[in-house]
DNA sequence: GATAAGGGTTCCAGAGACTGGAAGGTCAAC
DNA sequence: GTTGACCTTCCAGTCTCTGGAACCCTTATC
């Protein structure tokens, strides 16, 4: 099939998909007679794995990994794993930064009226003076 | 003060400082005999609303904004809010994200035996494959 | 006076992960 | 034969810095 059926079925922009074949992620695909991209259903397989990957926030290097590892038949599933706890680590790093960032903006936001009147505790805040509850 | 004076009492970057001039967030600064850039205690200031405003996750055209309300006397707090309000639905919104992100993940791992057997539900998952509980 | 350390300056490139656009080739249908 | 939907390549832009190279200025020390 073509870049633009693959793309459908994987979900995978046909954009992206020369992108990351581009970078390697993914070999190059065989071409037809005019030049153009084919792609099988294994192929489509593929993308679609990166496309879960991504969804789930691994970064593009890190499904590179994956995939190596989900290619290999004698791989361990520790090192998947592992791959998976220390992203899950991340995750909820991030989810706790932006809890206390959601926090900080609501405290400022609820004090705000909000009306014609210049009064702005959130620019207060913003600029360093402390704004009590 | 020289630009790593105020870099440091700021939190901004020196780095950081000259692009900001560079995209015309802040006024290009005044400069000594020397060509060095100078800075007063108000620039610091600038600064540190900024660095707060990046902190909590305002994209800089947005500070941008922020900068303007925060200078003009006669702005009204509903302007402030709204942005504030707005931005408070995107973080809740990515926060919700990765909050699926996680639980997924969380599901997938817990599945793995993560030893030196190849057999992993956490690449089964990715490969779209169902991983029940 | 030479030199070294520690500022500062500019400009260019790279990061990550695409995305948009221009300029053009190909193919199937009408 | 022309339209429209594909495909191709290549370059530029997004966003927010950050690193590095090559160079200048100031001050202190030998």
């Amino acid at each position: 099939m073509n870049i633009g059926l693959a793309a459908k079925h994987s979900n995978v922009n046909a954009k992206t998909i020369r992108y990351y074949e581009s970078i390697g992620l993914i070999p190059d695909a065989s071409r037809t007679g005019n030049g153009y991209r084919t792609y099988s259903d294994k192929d489509v397989e593929t993308l679609r794995f990166i496309h879960h990957s991504r969804n789930l926030g691994f970064s593009v290097k890190d499904v590179g990994t994956l995939l190596d590892l989900w290619r290999n038949q004698k791989r361990a599933s520790a090192d998947v794993k592992a791959l998976a706890l220390s992203h899950i680590k991340e995750v909820d790093r991030k989810i706790e930064e932006l809890r206390k960032v959601r926090d900080t903006l609501t405290h400022l936001t609820q004090r705000c009226h909000g009306d014609d009147r210049p009064d702005c505790p959130i620019l207060k805040g913003l600029a360093g003076e402390t704004v009590d509850a």
